[in-house]
This record gives C-alpha cells, structure tokens and sequence, in this order.
DNA sequence: CGAACGTTTGATCACGATCAAAATAGGTGG
DNA sequence: CCACCTATTTTGATCGTGATCAAACGTTCG
C-alpha cells in the first residue's frame, strides 16, 4: 500500500509525500531518482546478512538521499515521520558531464553531506557511557530540526533511536529522562522537545562526568 | 621532521613514500593534494572538542583519500604503516568540467569507497559483543591485506583497533586471543595473520555465540 | 644498554543488556 | 465517542560483559 502523492510536476522534479513508516528505496535496487527531502526526517537502514536491521543515520529538510555515486543503493530508506519531498530524474545527474558549474557544486555538497552523517554516527558510538552517547546524538540532530522558537519537533521514536546508537530502548529511555532531570532538555509531548541548556548537554557529550544533583 | 621521499614524478602526479607515523594531512587544513594509496595502510583520524581523538577508518592500497569534496579535509589522515603513494595535485580535479568521463567514474567510485569505510564502521560498531565486533572487523580488513597465500600483512596496532571499535585496548588483545583459541585465525608474529576458517570469522561476526571448546 | 611504547594477563567493579511487567499512546472499527 | 488492539514508552530487577587499574613482559628505537 503506498500512500504517496504526486502534488505538482515541473521539468523532471516531481514534489511528493509520503507517510510515516514508507519505504522510499531498499539497498540492492537501481538508482532510479534522486530525493531531496523538503519536510520530515528519513531513517536510513543498512540490513546485514542475518536480517539484522541497524539505523546508519537521519536526513533531514534540505538533504539529499539517493545520490547516484553507484548504480545501486548501498542503503534502503524510510520514512521516519509524514514527508514531503522533490523526486528528481537520477538520470540526468547520471551524465556528469553534461552538468552545469553550479549543479556540480551542488552535487558535491550533498555527497560531502551524506558522508558526513555517516561519519557522526561512528563519532558518536564512540562517546564512552549510555548519557554521552545520547547527548552527543542530540548535539548532532537538533540544529536540523523544525520547530517554532526552542520548541522543536522531535519526530524520531526512541526504538529508532536505540537502534541508531546500537543500545537497548530502555538505555534510550533512561538517558532522556536523566536528561530531563537534569533541566538540559524538555519533552511537553513524546514529539516535543525543549533545549533548555546547550552548553550542558554539549559538556555531557563530551564526557564530562559531572554528577551534581 | 619529514621522510618523505619524491621518488617519480609525471605530469601532475608524484609518487611518493612515507615513514608510519607520518601526518598526510589534518582536518581542516585546505585539501591540495589528492592521495592514491600504492602500499601500506593509513588511519584515518577525528579530533573531537576536548582532545579526543578517535580513529574513523583505514585506507588500504587502491584507495583515495582527501578527495575533495569540500574545500577543507574534514578529517586527519596519518601513516599507519610504512607507505607508498601517488600525490595528484588537487586542483585538477576541483575544476569538475574539465573532467573526461573515465575520470568522472573513478571519481565516483573513489567517493563511493571512502563513504563505504565510514558506513562500515558505524555497522562493525553496532554489532554486540567485543567478539562479534572484532570478528567483523578481520572480515572487513582482511580482504583488503596483502600478503603471500595465506600469510597476510597485518599492520595495524592493537591500540588503532581499539581506537577504531571504539573499545580498550586490552578487550581488543583478549579478543584476538580467543580467536586463535578457536583456531580462526592464527598470528605467527604481531604484524602477521593467517586465516584459518572464514566460515566461522563471519560467524562469530553475525553474533554466533556459540561458545564450544 | 636503557627508555618508551605496545602487548599480555589478572583482578575488581560499574554500566548497560536483558527479562518482566505496567503504563501510555496510537489506530481502527463499531 | 468509546472500546479494543497494538506498538511504544516507562520502570524495576538481576546479571554478564567489558572498562579500569595494576603490573609484567616483549619490542623497537635512540
């Protein structure tokens, strides 16, 4: 069943959306088009041979996902909350050659993102203790969200979360309620938060072990 | 101090070496020059804030590094063993419209490879267990290696494995240990390895606990 | 030869995985 | 709108694994 909806169409770029939970493209399949996320988070997946399931990373509005650099995705991807995003021809980035200065430019940049997401997930499960790692994870992952004043969406579940971080759900839990009890971070709804202190939670990323009450 | 040595020049490109240890570059630095990796192994390294320094990969002959994809190297690159390289000079490949089409895919693919490095990490990371880890680790490396038949280099410190899995150095010697005592690999001197039974590595990597005498 | 570093082994202990179960939220249909 | 079912989140308890400290051993280099 998908659920997805073409909007509005304009030279090969075609705007959609898609509903929480969708699958936008499985590891192994053909890069057909190329995503630029507009609205909502992606979850990207990586499937190892024992159907073992891990979240490599999230993209966010303004990211692209599907980058051609083979000619098969080496990920899948879904969505992670409702969508809505520009579906681009890959075949015309396929043909490096007949691109302009500033798409090349533009190519560059979203690979140099891509990469740099995966990067941070190593980066951050390589912080020592449960709270730093989760710390760090929200270090890495609040500045893309949406949101009005400090009030941000949080769309991510914390299943997704665990899974991202290679920890147990309830680890997930407990780190956010610590958090929480803390003062760094509010959560009025499961899908709100609140900074409340950015140098703490960037100190807590660090490592610091600082256990005032 | 430098050992570097211009061996070879032509058109562009000089082959070069260098002495474990040595720095190729640091992040941040402008990306001038491109790596092509003829011999040895480069570790691939991430400084966070406060100092801490973690090892993101490693670069095995065949490879490219520092391709710029940004205008600065986003990470530092440093000899884990003794090397032999070919430098290219970066400017010719900035420059993406000049670019014949055999070099637009080796471009590719040299972006594809080192985004597949950093991914890997985040999967080998995810995996539970030290064992498991350390065991995908061998598998990932191992063909990669060179070496004659079965007797393969293996040039890299227990102290970078542990950087790199992001565990104790210790963890990575008692692992190491219990592979040879499963007689999965055997290691005739600390910068040797063979490979006994492939079967049980990946095993042992998918998280097998099968715990036999 | 001595100094510095990397590896090995043993000991203890804290952290986080795991199991179990309740509470909350979300979704669907009557 | 409520009842029902499912999935997610929350909390408590126990237990195993790997971090950490400490010390001996081996290697490499000046």
């Amino acid at each position: 069943m998908f659920y997805s909806n073409t909007v509005l169409k304009d030279h090969g770029a075609i705007v959609r959306s898609a509903r929480a939970g969708e699958t936008l493209f499985v590891q192994g399949e053909p890069c057909a088009n190329l995503f630029e996320l507009r609205r909502g988070i992606v979850r990207v997946i990586e499937f190892t041979a024992e159907g073992d399931r891990q979240i490599m990373g999230f993209f966010f509005p303004g990211d692209f996902l599907g980058l051609p650099l083979a000619k098969h995705h080496r990920f899948s991807a879904e969505a992670a909350s409702d969508l809505l995003y520009v579906s681009h021809c890959s075949l015309s980035w396929l043909s490096g050659l007949v691109r302009s200065r500033e798409d090349e430019e533009r190519f560059l940049a979203a690979v140099c993102q891509e990469e740099r997401t995966f990067m941070q997930r190593g980066l951050i499960m390589g912080r020592v203790g449960a709270l730093a790692r989760m710390a760090a994870f929200l270090v890495d992952v609040i500045p893309h969200l949406s949101g009005t004043d400090d009030v941000l969406d949080f769309a991510i579940s914390q299943t997704d979360i665990a899974s991202y971080l290679a920890t147990s759900p309830e680890t997930v839990c407990r780190s956010l309620r610590q958090l929480r009890e803390m003062r760094i971070i509010a959560m009025p709804r499961k899908d709100r938060m609140i900074l409340q202190d950015r140098e703490l939670l960037m100190l807590v990323a660090e490592g610091s072990h600082c256990q005032q009450s």
